[in-house]
RNA sequence: GCCCGGGUGGUGAAAUCGGUAGACACAUCGGACUUAAAAUCCGAAGCCGACAGGCGUGCGGGUUCGAGUCCCGCCCCGGGCACCA
């Protein structure tokens, strides 16, 4: 045994000894309790950043917790290896998307090695396969089938410089981010999941998802977004339209119809553009909403503008005419794209109107006469519920009443009924990009649009192409997109665009039960594993990701494929890691970030910072404040350097003691140098013990009845009572008090009194025992190599969770805070 | 703009059901050991104040014998907003 504490040595020696063992293969084993512990699989972006360390760290301290405890346990990783930064790689480096993220894979497959991770690599897999994809295609074809994919028209982000359909953040303050021009908006023809069909099911069954953090549960209720109310249709007045039909609005608000004062329509809609035809000052003001990206962040805080149209519909209770405006706040692709305004008690519409000079109507009364007249500024009050006035035959109903009745008016007028909405939208998956999963559908002149059979799956997508960043490569390849009918034969068109990457993280977790299976995208084998029983992974992901993977599960289950509805028993979402960023003013107004790593820091005496100078040149910099790791702020902590000064132990348990795992993580290279200073006094406390102490061990134990001296029956104690806190905690996923608990038996360890050297040594040994077996998962290599080295067995993984023991003897610190309210109470 | 979180010493944090705020660490200061340094060990410390004492969980109110914890109203920071992954 070394003197000293080597980490390097000692983790390399317990990967090679797990590897030879085959320690973390496993297979459907009907006798144990299986538990599928999974993070979220990574974007193969070059290297490991610190969130990749920090999640695979999470969900490795949960796999081994729960080997220990005599589970079944599967944990696999594979690679989510579509997306744009493959092809923006290409454009910089002149790689090939597909030979840049082979390689990333490598890299970072050797980096998740280096960290110890008890992961089943016999299960790894790609998503930029054709092992993968073609099962994703295979699906797609029966959704499609199934109706569940369809295709209309969809609005995008258009870069006229460079001819090319951008991303949401590639559209930086209206403007394409490469050429720098003005962005429009495109509606193009895209295929969509019915995701709503789902919409009802999504929502309910987030009531039946204890495992999953409540405010998660709320964002996704928030964003599926139901709401019950009235869709109300206007029908067209014939001598401004010309034409007979209605105009459909829906509104949560029906008690409020009688104050509707005028309408208002998105930009794209038919009326809108049937008024700019002969409006050329109204079809500048169209054409003008064109302008700008799609983000609904960007369409919120935008200037609310419009313009009438000179069209009319009429009210379809009191018959009066309506003025049909344009609005730049209407949005196409919710609801009908046309919404009735109400500005006495409508924020927006209110706003709307003083600009405008429309006319504001009041119909509902204060319940508490707090106001008589809407007038400026806006208060809240005016969109509170209330009973109604100016409204006829509806005046003095209450809210629910005044719906009721308005709607059953209407209905009986056959101009309105009561409906559902839903603030959820399908779910858009083409993409005009060339590093992605290609569509399966055939377009033939005769035929329409004809999904590939089967048996001519996968679709390969070409990896020798040339990008350019303008337009997708794979609409310029005749080879790749010249096919004939299969329905008919005929020369025909093959689908261009790929799938939205989301799609391939949306089912990859119910391929790892099986992943070598090369006949059918999952297997019998996905029921023993699925549903997952802890998904772990960053908090952005908390409503599109998971929400989608809900989704596909459905589907599938619905396909025949799996049996689970939910994807993820439990989810736990970890904080983002953050960092100190530095930087100097250059010229411009722009800044110069400088790396932390490149930073010197200088404190007052009472340790506060109180100047940064950069290490190369001794000149000062500005502390800019805490932010997340990234690129732009050049505030990243490489993980590999961490690895190779302190070793995968440090590592791990830094970041595991820094914060609880759903909060975010500060680093702090001085956390680092404690974490390792700890693991070198558990090293000692081992090696004295194999040397020393074990010498002095009775060759009949006396624990746990045996009368110790008083001081050291104190400590063995202590050692139990942070035992029964660490294990409480670990039930909490609180990983960083476990930590704290084991710093604290160490602690106590090492100061047991030592006069009676047998005594002595048997509260060392148990103590050391628990010690070990506690810090196992967090620090699996020091635990492996002083559990062998210490005499306790050959491999620490299978070794069983230390249970405190003699109650008695543990007095609950708990119960004694209790007692003593109780006396403060009585 | 909308939805969801968070805010406790110089720093990361702890406080399990409303009951001793700051456990455990980092940083700092002091000491031991050392020719010296590193490493290690011991000790001090929320803030203001010489002391007495006072003030302290983002700010302002409230409930309670008692509030970091519950309620109301603000401020600031972060995540998401459907084509970043």
């Amino acid at each position: 045994m070394q003197d000293k504490y080597q980490p390097a040595a000692i983790e390399l020696a317990a990967q090679q000894h797990w590897e030879s063992t085959d320690a973390f293969r496993v297979t459907e084993d009907a006798g144990k309790p299986k538990y599928y512990c999974l993070s979220m699989f990574p974007y193969p972006s070059g290297k490991l950043h610190m969130g990749h360390v920090r999640n695979y760290t999470i969900g490795d301290v949960l796999a081994r917790f729960h080997r220990m405890r005599g589970f079944n346990v599967l944990q696999p990783m594979g690679w989510d290896a579509f997306g744009m930064p493959a092809e923006n790689a290409a454009i910089q480096n002149n790689v090939p998307p597909a030979k840049w993220t082979y390689a990333n894979i490598e890299y970072m497959k050797a980096q998740l090695k280096r960290l110890g991770f008890a992961i089943d690599w016999s299960r790894e897999l790609a998503t930029c396969t054709p092992e993968y994809y073609r099962w994703e295609q295979w699906l797609f074809t029966r959704l499609f089938e199934k109706g569940l994919i369809y295709k209309r028209l969809g609005t995008v982000n258009w870069d006229p410089v460079d001819e090319t359909v951008l991303a949401n953040e590639q559209v930086i303050d209206g403007r394409g981010w490469r050429s720098g021009a003005l962005v429009e908006k495109r509606e193009i023809p895209m295929y969509y999941m019915k995701i709503t069909a789902y919409a009802d099911e999504l929502l309910q069954a987030l009531d039946h998802l204890p495992g999953w953090p409540e405010q998660v549960k709320l964002m996704q209720k928030n964003w599926i977004g139901r709401s019950e109310g009235v869709e109300v249709h206007f029908p067209y007045d014939l001598s401004t339209i010309g034409s007979s039909g209605v105009l459909k609005v829906f509104t949560t608000r029906a008690d409020t119809l009688l104050g509707a004062t005028y309408v208002a329509v998105a930009a794209e809609h038919p009326l809108a553009a049937q008024a700019a035809a002969s409006n050329p000052e109204l079809a500048a003001f169209v054409y003008e909403c064109k302008h700008g990206g799609v983000a609904e962040a960007e369409l919120a805080t935008m200037e609310k503008k419009g313009m009438p149209t000179g069209l009319r519909v009429v009210h379809p209770l009191t018959g009066e005419y309506l003025a049909v405006w344009v609005a730049n706040y209407v949005l196409m692709g919710y609801g009908e794209g046309a919404v009735m305004a109400v500005p006495a008690h409508d924020e927006r519409d209110f706003a709307f109107a003083l600009k405008y000079r429309l006319p504001i109507k009041m119909v509902v009364g204060s319940p508490r006469g707090a106001y008589e007249n809407t007038v400026a500024p806006w208060v809240d009050a005016y969109a509170e519920q209330g009973r109604l006035v100016n409204s006829g035959k509806y005046d003095g109903l209450h809210f629910q009443d005044a719906v009721d009745a308005i709607a059953a008016d209407l209905e009986n007028k056959g101009l309105g009924e009561k409906r559902v909405q839903y603030r959820l939208r399908d779910w858009g998956i083409s993409r005009q990009r060339y590093w992605g999963c290609p569509i399966p559908m055939i377009h033939c002149g005769d035929c329409g649009d004809v999904p590939v059979p089967d048996d001519q799956l996968p679709v390969v997508l070409p990896e020798n192409v040339e990008i350019t960043g303008r337009g997708s490569p794979l609409a310029k390849m005749a080879a790749f997109y010249d096919c004939s009918c299969p329905k008919c034969g005929k020369a025909a068109k093959r689908e261009t665009d790929t799938m939205d990457t989301f799609v391939e993280s949306s089912w990859y977790f119910l391929r790892y039960a099986c992943a070598d299976s090369a006949g059918a995208m999952v297997d019998p084998r996905v029921n023993y594993w699925a549903p997952v029983d802890q998904y772990i992974g960053g908090i952005e992901h908390a409503i599109l990701h998971l929400l989608y993977s809900r989704f596909f599960t459905r589907a599938m289950r619905d396909c025949g494929l799996v049996q689970a509805s939910e994807p993820f028993t439990n989810l736990l979402t970890q904080g983002m890691v953050v960092a100190e960023t530095y930087y100097r003013d250059l010229d411009g107004g722009k800044k110069q970030w400088i790396n932390p790593a490149d930073v010197s820091i200088e404190r007052d005496e009472r340790g506060r910072i109180v100047a940064a100078t950069h290490v190369a040149d001794g000149q000062p910099v500005v502390i800019g404040g805490t932010e997340k790791m990234s690129k732009s702020k050049n505030n990243g902590v490489d993980p590999q350097a961490l690895i190779d000064q302190y070793g995968a132990d440090t590592a791990r348990l830094f970041i595991i003691f820094a914060s609880p795992p759903d909060q975010q993580l500060e680093w702090s290279d001085s956390g680092v140098e404690g974490a390792s200073r700890f693991l070198r006094r558990v090293w000692n406390f081992g090696h004295a013990f194999t040397s020393e102490v074990r010498a002095a061990l009775p060759a009949a134990r006396t624990l746990p009845s045996g009368d110790l001296p008083a001081a050291l029956a104190e400590v063995r104690r202590e050692v139990h009572t942070h035992l029964k806190q660490a294990s409480y905690d670990f039930g909490k996923h609180q990983f960083n008090t476990v930590v704290s608990a084991a710093m604290k038996i160490l602690n106590a360890l090492e100061r047991a009194p030592r006069d009676d050297a047998s005594a002595h040594a048997e509260v060392a040994e148990e103590g050391l025992s628990i010690l070990l077996r506690l810090l196992s998962p967090i620090t699996p290599h020091i635990s492996h190599a002083l559990w062998q080295d210490c005499g306790f067995g050959s491999d620490i993984v299978d070794v069983k969770w230390p249970e405190p023991v003699e109650a008695a003897l543990v007095q609950d610190e708990l119960e004694l805070v209790l007692q003593v309210n109780g006396k403060l109470r009585g």
